[in-house]
RNA sequence: GGGUAGGUUGAGCAGGUGGUGAGCUCCGCUGACUGUAGAUCAGCCGUCUUUCGACUGUGGGGGUUCGAUUCCCUCCCUGCCCA
C-alpha cells in the first residue's frame, strides 16, 4: 500500500511548557501551528468572503459534515468540484464530522452503536450518520482533513453515560479509518471522557494508539470550568507524551484559553466565537472586548483598535460601526466579523512569536488581565 | 360652523359597558455566546425599592357615586365627511 502522505508535520518543543512550534503542510498549502482555524459550517465563515479571510490571515477553515450533507448535499459539493472550488478557498479545509451535531442537535437525533439517526432541521426528512457514511460525506467534499465521527456529551452526566459516549467513539474511531475514503485526506481521531482523569487517559491511549493522522481532544468548552479543561489537557497531554502528530483542541475558543491550551502542547484550534460574537456588536482588542452596542460607542470617532491594520480599523470608527448594528446594516456584520477573525489570527502570530522569544507569559499575562477586566462574568 | 371616529406608560397598539388597566410589539439599556438550527438569545424598559412590595397613570377641568377608563357637563387636541 504506498499512500502518499496526505499531510506532513513538523514540530518543535520550545521551553514554554509543553508548547510546540510547527507546520502542518497539506495538498493545498501549508498552515503554521499553533494555529486557529475560523469556522465555515456551511462552505461559507458567516459573513466574510475568501478573500477577506486570506487577508485576515486565515490558513486552514472549516466546513461541516452534518450541514453541508442536509444542504447542498456531498453529492452535489463533489459533483461541482469539491468543496475548495464549490466555496472558492483554495487553502487547507477540515471537515468536522457531525459529531458535534450528536450534541447540539441532541433532541433531534436518536443515537445507537451503529450511528446516528437525525430528523433534519430544514424539512424534517431522516438522515443517518454512521462512521463510514460521515467518511464518505468527507471524501466527496475533499476536504484536507477528515475527522472520526465521535459522540460527545455533558461532562456533568453520569459517569456510565461518559464512559458509554467514550466507548462507542472509540469503536466509530476505528471504523472511521477502516472507511477512509482517499489517500489525499489525512484524519484525525477524536479524544473523549468528559473531564474524568483516568476516562480521559484511557481515551487518549486508546486513540492514540491508532493510526490517524493527527488527535484531537473533544468534549471539552462545552460548560466546564476552566480548571477542568486546564487539568483534562493535563492529563491528555502526559497520555500523549511525545507522540509528534498534530494536537487539536476542538471547540476552542476564546482569547484567554488560547494560552492555556498551548502551554499544555495544543497545535491546532477552531472555534465559532469570534465571528459569532462579532455578528452580535462584539469586538476583541488589546484592551480586551467591547460591546459596539453600549450607547457610549455612538460618540467614539477612534477605530476599534488603533492597533490593527483590518479594513474595520483602517477605515472606520467606532461610532460608525456602532451606527452600523442599531440600524441593522449588512456592513455591520461584515466589518465586525473581519475585525475579530484578523485580531484572533494576529493574536496567534504573536502567540508564536512569543515562543521564541520568550514573550509567551508577558503576553498571556496582559490578554488575560485585559479580558478579565472588560467581561462581567465569564472572562472568556 | 355641522357631523363623525378617536386621545391608554418614548412610538404603535391591546384591553376595559360603575368594583384591582403596568399587557404586547417596536425603540431604548445591559448581559450572554467556545468542533454555528444563532445578523441569535436572555433580563430590564412609569416612580420608589436589591427583593418582596408600595405608589402613580386611561387628554384637561368639573360633576354624580362608597367607588369613574366606564355615566353626565365642559374645554382642548387629532383624523375623516359635509358646508
Amino acid at each position: 500500500m504506498s499512500l502518499h502522505a496526505p499531510i506532513t508535520f513538523s514540530f518543535a518543543s520550545t521551553d514554554v511548557g509543553r508548547a510546540r512550534l510547527g507546520r502542518i503542510l497539506t495538498s493545498h498549502g501549508g498552515i503554521d501551528t499553533p494555529q486557529f482555524m475560523p469556522v465555515g459550517t456551511q462552505a461559507t465563515v458567516k459573513a466574510l468572503t475568501p478573500g477577506d479571510l486570506r487577508t485576515a490571515g486565515a490558513q486552514m477553515i472549516l466546513g461541516n459534515t452534518y450541514h453541508l450533507n442536509l444542504r447542498p448535499t456531498a453529492e452535489r459539493v463533489a459533483r461541482l468540484g469539491g468543496l475548495h472550488r464549490f466555496m472558492s478557498w483554495d487553502g487547507p479545509i477540515l471537515t468536522d464530522s457531525g459529531g458535534f451535531q450528536v450534541f447540539s442537535l441532541a433532541h433531534l437525533r436518536r443515537v445507537d452503536d451503529d450511528g446516528a439517526t437525525f430528523t433534519s432541521h430544514l424539512d424534517g426528512s431522516t438522515h443517518r450518520l454512521t462512521p463510514e457514511r460521515a467518511m464518505e460525506i468527507q471524501a466527496l467534499l475533499g476536504s484536507d482533513i477528515a475527522m472520526a465521527l465521535d459522540q460527545l456529551v455533558d461532562p456533568g452526566l453520569p459517569r456510565e453515560q461518559i464512559v458509554e459516549a467514550m466507548e462507542r467513539t472509540h469503536r466509530w474511531a476505528e471504523r472511521s479509518l477502516e472507511a477512509r475514503g482517499r489517500p489525499d485526506q489525512a484524519v484525525f481521531g477524536i479524544i473523549q471522557g468528559g473531564v474524568d482523569p483516568s476516562l480521559r487517559r484511557m481515551s487518549a491511549t486508546t486513540i492514540s494508539a491508532l493510526p490517524f493522522d493527527g488527535i484531537a481532544i473533544g468534549g471539552l468548552s462545552v460548560g466546564e470550568s476552566k480548571a477542568d479543561m486546564a487539568a483534562t489537557l493535563n492529563v491528555v497531554s502526559d497520555a500523549l507524551g511525545s507522540d509528534a502528530r498534530p494536537r487539536y483542541l476542538m471547540g476552542v475558543g476564546s482569547p484567554v484559553d488560547f494560552f492555556a491550551a498551548v502551554e499544555r502542547g495544543i497545535d491546532l484550534f477552531d472555534c465559532v466565537l469570534p465571528t459569532r460574537v462579532a455578528r452580535t456588536g462584539q469586538v476583541w482588542t488589546d484592551a480586551g472586548r467591547l460591546n459596539l452596542r453600549n450607547s457610549a460607542v455612538q460618540d467614539d470617532p477612534g477605530p476599534i483598535d488603533p492597533a490593527c491594520a483590518c479594513e474595520a480599523c483602517t477605515n472606520h470608527s467606532r461610532a460608525y460601526l456602532a451606527h452600523l448594528f442599531r440600524a441593522r446594516e449588512l456592513l455591520a456584520y461584515r466589518l465586525a466579523s473581519v475585525h475579530n477573525v484578523t485580531w484572533t489570527l494576529e493574536l496567534m502570530r504573536r502567540l508564536r512569536e512569543s515562543l521564541t522569544d520568550g514573550s509567551f507569559a508577558p503576553l498571556r499575562e496582559r490578554v488575560t488581565a485585559a479580558f478579565a477586566r472588560t467581561s462581567a462574568a465569564s472572562g472568556l
